[in-house]
DNA sequence: TCTGGGGTCCTAGGACCC
DNA sequence: TCTGGGGTCCTAGGACCC
């Protein structure tokens, strides 16, 4: 715990905030569900791929051996040879986040879901007296573990942070993992705090940001909190009031509860092919499997849109890299200073069309785009969004005969698929599609039926 | 042998309309 | 003749989060 002033100094806040934050939460899912994986080094996968994919959690026991979630399997693999692999499965992980949410809202109805396993709370505190306070914080962050121990299960578990503005909440939650409790009382241990973690501790900032504010002279919140306010505006636009901030322990964002938070603003699916390619063929049964995809969830949501974004990511290249890529004079026992460094570049284009749920729809649109911008390099990633959502209504639906009879196939293909899995039924054109892959995988279902 | 996949927000410039 | 200003939409690109 930590407190900045003393007992007597505390000036009154009512509003207090939890950051609830899941350790190694895909990891300890699988081990609460399967007894077998419990105490044992476990990685979880995107799916059954094994190449071009990374880890999307570890387990505690995984992380000791320096494991971490992003990971290569690969590189996990080389550090922990005895790592199991289980391979994800989002629904299970959602029907837990909907147990541990159920908890939390019986405590505050200001609960916002930060993202599958995470979420703010904001509760009110009004004792006056800071040690008494802080006493019932504790209790409530306890009890709040003992219940998600008990109702959800043993193996999973959270870190809790408290303090009086989400941004501290949250860092305070990082300090200590797994299952950790620590307080940021006000904005005097804020600083404390601050000036002792890096600069890429605090949600906000990424490595451009830091990299920049290295530039800059800045290498610690220290520093930051010297730097005046004109300069970080001038270099970081708006985003300088929120770095200085920052620094200061100072955000003054609300909490969203779910029930006030907006619909989703894009919906989109990427896929990296386990080989570079430069097949067209190959290239446009991806896109058709990931538009679909969008189309079901815009048609589940009863959502229309109308901006279409496809991008692609060239295969790995090495490139020379700047002033290092240069190859010394060549004087025996002068070390070589060629530097290669891989780059992944990519290459995007966004266009309007009519507003539409229909996956063909939007096929036309990315394979449109993708023609436009595509150099014919082998590629190892596509990706298609929609953005531009609202609605479904009359006005932005066309009414015309061959698109209502349209939506009524659609709606019988999505029927099944619900019911079946993604892909079960086909339209006609996906039924030609060539075998992309040897192994199992989402987008390509075996499946298949014709109708 | 080589880094996934789902999102959000912000800025800036151009086109176009009134 | 020659040019303001407000507003909206569209697009590109960057940066961040989990």
């Amino acid at each position: 715990m930590v407190s900045g002033s003393s007992g007597g100094r505390y000036t009154i806040n009512n509003k207090v905030i939890l950051h609830i934050d899941f350790n190694s939460y895909f990891a300890a899912v699988e081990q609460q569900v399967n007894p077998r994986l419990r105490g044992k080094p476990i990685g979880v996968t995107g799916g059954d791929r094994m190449k071009r994919t990374v880890l999307g959690a570890a387990s505690i026991e995984a992380k000791r051996f320096g494991v971490k979630t992003g990971m290569q399997i690969w590189q996990a693999k080389k550090l922990c040879p005895g790592l199991i692999l289980v391979p994800g499965d989002s629904d299970k992980y959602l029907e837990c986040t909907k147990r541990f949410l159920a908890i939390l809202s019986s405590y505050s109805p200001y609960l916002e879901v930060f993202s599958i396993d995470e979420c703010f709370l904001e509760i009110e505190s009004s004792r006056k007296n800071l040690d008494s306070r802080l006493s019932t914080l504790v209790t409530i962050a306890q009890d709040i573990k003992k219940r998600i121990r008990e109702e959800v299960g043993e193996w999973i578990t959270c870190s809790i942070g408290i303090s009086y503005n989400k941004l501290m909440a949250k860092l305070a939650g990082s300090l200590y993992k797994p299952n950790g409790l620590v307080v940021i009382e006000d904005e005097e241990a804020a600083k404390f705090i601050l000036d002792r973690i890096k600069l890429d501790g605090i949600c906000g900032i990424g490595p451009r940001i830091k990299k920049r504010l290295n530039n800059m002279g800045i290498f610690n919140f220290k520093q930051l909190r010297q730097a005046p306010l004109e300069t970080l505006l001038s270099s970081f636009k708006s985003y300088g009031q929120t770095l200085y901030n920052m620094a200061r322990g100072i955000d003054h964002s609300k909490v969203i509860p779910f029930y006030e938070k907006e619909e989703v603003k894009s919906i989109g699916h990427r896929y990296t092919i386990d080989h570079d390619t430069d097949s067209p063929q190959e290239i446009k049964q991806i896109l058709l499997k990931l538009t679909e995809l969008i189309a079901r969830r815009l048609r589940a949501k009863k959502l229309v849109g109308k901006t279409i974004h496809c991008w692609y990511r060239e295969a790995f290249s090495f490139h020379l890299r700047g002033s290092e890529g240069r190859v010394s004079s060549g004087n025996p026992g002068e070390e070589m200073r060629l530097h290669l460094g891989g780059v992944f570049k990519s290459n995007g284009m966004q266009i309007t069309i009519f507003y539409t749920n229909d996956g063909l729809e939007i096929l036309k649109a990315a394979w449109k785009i993708f023609h436009q911008i595509w150099d014919k390099d082998k590629i190892r990633m596509i990706g298609v969004s929609i953005s531009n959502l609202q609605p479904i209504t009359p006005q932005n639906l066309s009414l015309l005969e061959d698109d209502q009879k349209q939506i009524i196939i659609t709606k019988a293909l999505d029927k099944i698929n619900d019911k079946y899995g993604e892909f079960t039924l086909q339209r006609g054109t996906l039924l030609n599609s060539i075998k992309v892959y040897r192994k199992p995988n989402p987008f390509l279902s075996d499946r298949r039926f014709k109708i």
